[in-house]
DNA sequence: TAAGATTGTGGGTAGATGTGGGTAAAATCC
DNA sequence: GGATTTTACCCACATCTACCCACAATCTTA
């Protein structure tokens, strides 16, 4: 089975252990292209999660942020909060990467772990954490949703 | 006979093994295109059943995903809800599909299941459920069928 | 109608996967 | 520069899963 290359589906419910690290469910790490290198770029999420990109995923957002004009106050503060939390983590033989104490602060993650695959990206969220975020979301204008479904047909 | 490529009609009774395997029909089997590599995609249904899309039909869907930025709140939930509970399943020599706890649980799967093509993608429902879902939809707003049938032509 | 092919269902097993912990090298601090 | 902490890499092991084979029921075909 080939699915697209650096594209990441699926829930899955794994643990942090004491020395910090997280596992990459292997059916993410299978999609993964060689020039990734066995390395991700984890950061803070929008939401309180770590999103964790691929390497070559990372690159283009780095070359995006770059056309980002600083005029904007917007777009310093979204440069700011992704780059300088970014941190590259090559996964070790076990498929593990160690995620630094404070990105593990800022998702307040926990012994139990839900890794999101996101298409692009793979979000790691504490399970508790991602409830009330889903509890926030349910009130979102179910009209916006209206119009999202109208660009893609499930 | 040949049916369009990755088309499924029909309905089939078949039934889920104690490993959580379903068997996709033959007939469905037969129409599908070769770049589908033996997989589909399964996934949450808006009804409590499962989804399954042939795999180019669902890279489709990925495509669509992908071009929706992160930056927007909606957009995140919305990608989140509809990628987090896909999963792929290649079928074995067999042809059945191991359907992830999670979606048996979510479509009340029990030992009888019935198959139905949707024509772009299947349905794995349990029979219980249908007939629930049946007699709710029969209330129906019937201006709904008339708004519909100016699209489609039956 | 009989023989062969196809299809649906059950189960065994080798290899893959997730998790914990040990140890040596590297980094850090005094 | 030496001691202490941190990090990266390795091995161990229980669990799970993908793959294989078996077989009965059904369908096809000669």
């Amino acid at each position: 089975m080939t699915l697209t290359n650096n594209t990441f589906i699926g829930e899955f419910a794994y643990s942090l252990d004491k020395k910090g690290r997280a596992n990459i469910p292997s059916k993410f790490r299978q999609t993964l292209s060689d020039d990734n290198e066995k390395t991700f770029v984890i950061t803070r999420g929008m939401d309180p999660c770590i999103y964790v990109y691929p390497l070559v995923q990372w690159k283009e957002i780095e070359s995006n942020l770059r056309n980002l004009s600083s005029l904007s106050k917007i777009n310093r503060t979204f440069v700011r909060n992704t780059a300088r939390h970014a941190s590259p983590s090559t996964y070790d033989k076990q498929g593990r990467i160690t995620i630094t104490p404070s990105l593990i602060d800022y998702a307040k993650l926990e012994k139990d772990l839900l890794i999101i695959g996101m298409v692009n990206k793979i979000e790691i969220w504490d399970p508790f954490q991602l409830n009330e975020t889903d509890k926030k979301s349910i009130k979102i204008d179910p009209d916006a949703y209206d119009e999202l479904a109208d660009k893609i047909i499930l």
